[in-house]
RNA sequence: GCCGAAGUGGCGGAAUGGCAGACGCCAGAGACUUAAAAUCUUUUGUCCGUUAGGGCGUGCGGGUUCGAGUCCCGCCUUCGGCACCA
């Protein structure tokens, strides 16, 4: 039969055609197939264009919803913007363009981008987090939080540019300077908006028992919470000169047990003791000193263990430690953060490692109090087995035991309690920045924070002429005093509307139930469709993701239940991660790097199916993987050689019986491994079954059917066409995806390799029904086996059925 | 530093504790062609050997096992995250 020459550019744009005009891949909000809703993280439309990693994961669930389809779903796999951000700001301050423009010709491209590679999204249901028809509900649901007490305002230190006089991004500080200045760093007290993230510490932690998350997943999210039980200890402060007792000093530890071993205390730097007793501080001038200096570092160069520790006393006050009555020093280092327990701590030098490097740098006394170490050497922090010594009471009890009977004894006299600790902080929601969501919040003299009515929904941003941060460190709408000023919804006061914006993550936290109903203005999405479509089936994103984005999108969502507007607790039954790819260089792709590959250019000479290809055969789909321009010519060499199969299709509706065993066992190869996403060894196996074919040379209309369906979600465009090239029938986006035939697979007998001594040194034909028993009792007479053993005694014969025959001579 | 991963031919990679290197790329040889491209056939971990065959091989060092790329212990290197990039 003469055929058409392969022609991805003709032949792409008209399937793609076809698909849009026909809604094949619209959603329906009723049906009575069972629904699957398929998620991936939607993009940062950035000024770059998609570049060859953004399709990737694209692919991969484009692939399971396109199978899903063929299995009989009715499959949600939506799009969207995730358009609000930093660098989006920073171009149009660079410009002179506003961001919303930028945005727009930003989010056309990437649009456009990918509906050249042919995903089967739903695009009816685009939805873009800068659309005041989305944020209003961004901001309906900050009121709800607000309402129900979980976000506040608290000082925190922000980034700020001591030349540019601006906050900066932790990203925009590099080396402890301004990105673009290079000017100096400092850390700034500001009152910031926070949203309660701790108060769902445990509700996070235990949903994560009920949900389909990879292990890695799981085990990330569990440390980033990162519970740990103990207890707070209350530590009487006292006025070094006249004994005089002050205020208490309350620390969390992991180890009561070892209270007798704390020969000192240590604050953060920022403590608020060293601010209240600044008048009895003998050396303030040294500690303040201190203090200033640690502002300018990070919590991560603060907390590195291989570093010297530094620190200065704090003279004049001191504590009591409450178990030995002894007053012991306090000290103020940069290695306690502000940030975790109470900002303070107990040191027990003789059993913790920073504890013991900083006694040991300042001279302070180690004292051991868990025995079985040699403390003057090393820390010794072993939990399990160590019995108490110099500990009063607790002499000679085991750790355990121990932290029970000195937490109780502490709870007693009013010293402290059993406590449970998270690393996990409450998430700061300011940015002082244009190019996000107003907090809809108005800060009113007599009121007090006044919530905007939600009948004001949404507050939309203003105009403004400049989207630079104002020098005091305030967003760009403080500046724009139309907007800002404004009267208070409660008492119709004069009044000042919040100027700061959300973060990024706002929008992201919540998009996957506006695709359930994306044009709903009545609320963020019907009752009906949240029942329908909740949970996300299966969520693919970055490993990066793990503890921020997905963190947050489920705590709105634990939030969301709790007040009753979503069915289930949690958003994800599935949660799965995608490996990034690297330029051909092994590294990050990046502009600066110059190794970007874009998609297009990969279409322009390949085709889409080839580019879809490609990135699913490179390599396992969770890890990172260098791009190499040489493999796709592969990709497509191997669509050529499924193109020219129509040169010897014959007319028959039959699989050969020799391609039986062939054919069904790729059904069940590519059926299985794209579950499992294994793309990579899905297609080799269909790479596989074509070298069948040719080898063969009989391929009937049967077993092209079969091949093409298969083949469909990895590459649509080419199969569809062969499919109607053929006059297979109906669109194979309308066809039923094969199901494989057991008896096919099933053989009589199997080869197996024979080893000695677990070194492969001949092979067996043997039956697959020769049991276990019967074969350790017969081989050894085996007239293969006598010769493989060469005359040497068998000692032992293993023999794994299907699998190896093991001698032991 | 802390948390989570990864390390296998010239390259990307494959392998429920059971024949290491499937599939593909690159490279070599051959066929077709006036020629080239494309295509087809074929070789290809490495070392010794004419062959038969054998030695060595999954980051490094130990261990468990009849048998380890896979499990355990200790290292090294690389990647992701570390809370204002998203």
């Amino acid at each position: 039969m003469l055929i058409p020459d392969y022609s991805p550019r003709t032949i792409e744009p008209k399937w793609q055609r076809r698909w849009s005009d026909a809604r094949a891949f619209e959603a329906q909000n009723t049906s009575d197939k069972p629904k699957f809703y398929g998620l991936i993280e939607f993009p940062y439309p950035s000024g770059e264009g998609l570049h060859a990693g953004h399709p990737r994961p694209y692919t991969a669930l484009d692939i399971i919803a396109r199978k899903r389809r063929l299995q009989g779903y009715n499959v949600l796999f939506p799009i969207g913007w995730d358009a609000f951000g930093l660098p989006t700001e920073n171009y149009a301050i660079k410009h002179h363009i506003h961001p919303r423009i930028v945005t727009e010709r930003n989010i056309s491209r990437f649009r456009k981008q990918c509906q050249s590679i042919g995903f089967s999204f739903d695009w009816s249901r685009e939805i873009d987090t800068t659309d005041p028809g989305y944020y209003k509900w961004t901001q309906w649901i900050f009121l709800q939080l607000y309402k129900h007490g979980l976000a506040y305002k608290s000082e925190m230190p922000i980034n700020y540019c001591t030349s540019c006089k601006v906050g900066l991004a932790n990203e925009e500080v590099v080396g402890g300077v301004c990105e673009r200045c290079g000017g100096e760093v400092v850390r700034r007290i500001k009152k910031q908006w926070m949203l309660k993230i701790t108060a769902y510490a445990q509700k996070l932690l235990d949903g994560l028992d009920t949900v389909d998350f990879l292990d890695k997943i799981k085990a990330q999210q569990r440390n980033w919470i990162g519970r740990s039980e103990g207890a707070s200890v209350d530590f009487q402060l006292v006025d070094q000169l006249t004994g005089v007792q002050l205020k208490l000093l309350r620390v969390f530890t992991t180890r009561p047990d070892t209270l007798f071993g704390a020969t000192y205390m240590v604050v953060a730097p920022e403590h608020p003791l060293i601010d209240n007793y600044a008048d009895k501080i003998t050396n303030i001038d040294a500690v303040c000193r201190y203090r200033d200096a640690a502002a300018h570092k990070s919590d991560f160069e603060r907390t590195e263990i291989a570093k010297d520790k530094t620190g200065v006393p704090i003279e004049g006050v001191a504590a009591i430690n409450p178990a030995t009555g002894n007053r012991i020093p306090i000290w103020a280092s940069d290695y306690v953060l502000m940030g975790y327990g109470t900002g303070a701590i107990m040191a027990v030098p003789a059993h913790d490692e920073r504890d013991w490097a900083f006694a040991k740098r300042f001279g302070l006394p180690v004292v051991e109090v868990v025995a079985g170490g040699d403390v003057q050497a090393e820390a010794y922090t072993d939990v399990a087995d160590g019995v108490l010594v110099n500990s009063g009471f607790l002499n000679g009890m085991r750790v355990p035991d121990a932290k029970r009977l000195i937490t109780d004894w502490l709870n007693e006299h009013d010293l402290g309690e059993y406590k449970t600790q998270y690393k996990l902080r409450d998430w700061v929601f300011s940015r002082q920045r244009y190019w996000g969501e107003p907090i809809p919040i108005v800060e009113c003299p007599h009121c007090g924070l006044v919530p905007l009515p939600e009948d004001q929904l949404p507050l939309l941003l203003p105009e403004v002429d400049n989207y630079l941060p104002t020098d005091n460190g305030e967003s760009p709408l403080a500046a724009m005093t139309d907007w800002a000023n404004t009267t208070c919804p409660r008492c119709g006061a004069s009044a000042k509307r919040e100027t700061d914006t959300m973060p990024q993550w706002a929008g992201s936290s919540w998009y996957f139930l506006r695709y359930m109903d994306p044009h709903n203005d009545q609320a963020f999405a019907s009752p009906e469709a949240l029942d329908y479509w909740g949970m996300v089936d299966w969520y693919n994103g970055g490993m990066e993701h793990t503890t921020l984005h997905l963190l947050y999108s489920r705590f709105w969502h634990h939030f969301l239940h709790d007040i009753g507007v979503v069915p289930h607790a949690e958003p994800y039954a599935k949660r799965t991660s995608h490996g990034m790819i690297l330029g051909g260089n092994g590294e990050k792709m990046s502009k600066s790097r110059g190794n970007v590959i874009n998609p297009d250019d990969v279409i322009a000479e390949f085709g889409a199916d080839t580019l879809r290809m490609y990135e699913m055969f490179l390599g396992a789909f969770d890890q990172a993987i260098p791009w190499s321009t040489q493999g796709v010519a592969g990709c497509r060499r191997f669509l050529d050689r499924v193109w020219r199969i129509q040169q010897f299709v014959t007319d028959s509706d039959k699989i050969p019986d020799k391609l039986r065993a062939d054919v069904h066992g790729c059904v069940k190869k590519v059926t299985e491994d794209a579950e499992r996403m294994k793309f990579n060894t899905a297609i080799a196996s269909m790479m596989t079954l074509v070298n069948v074919l040719y080898n063969e040379g009989d391929v009937t209309r049967g077993t092209l059917r079969i091949l093409l369906l298969l083949l469909n979600p990895f590459a649509p465009h080419i199969t569809e066409e062969i499919w109607e090239l053929q006059g297979l029938g109906a669109p194979i986006y309308t066809q039923r995806w094969p199901e494989w035939d057991p008896t096919a697979l099933e053989q009589d007998e199997v080869e197996i390799a024979v080893q000695v001594d677990g070194k492969v040194r001949g092979r067996i034909t043997l039956s697959v029904n020769l049991g276990k028993d019967e074969a350790e009792r017969t081989l050894p007479e085996h007239p293969t086996i006598k010769g493989i053993a060469a005359g040497r005694p068998i000692r032992k014969l293993i023999y794994v059925p299907g699998k190896i025959v093991n001698l032991v001579v």
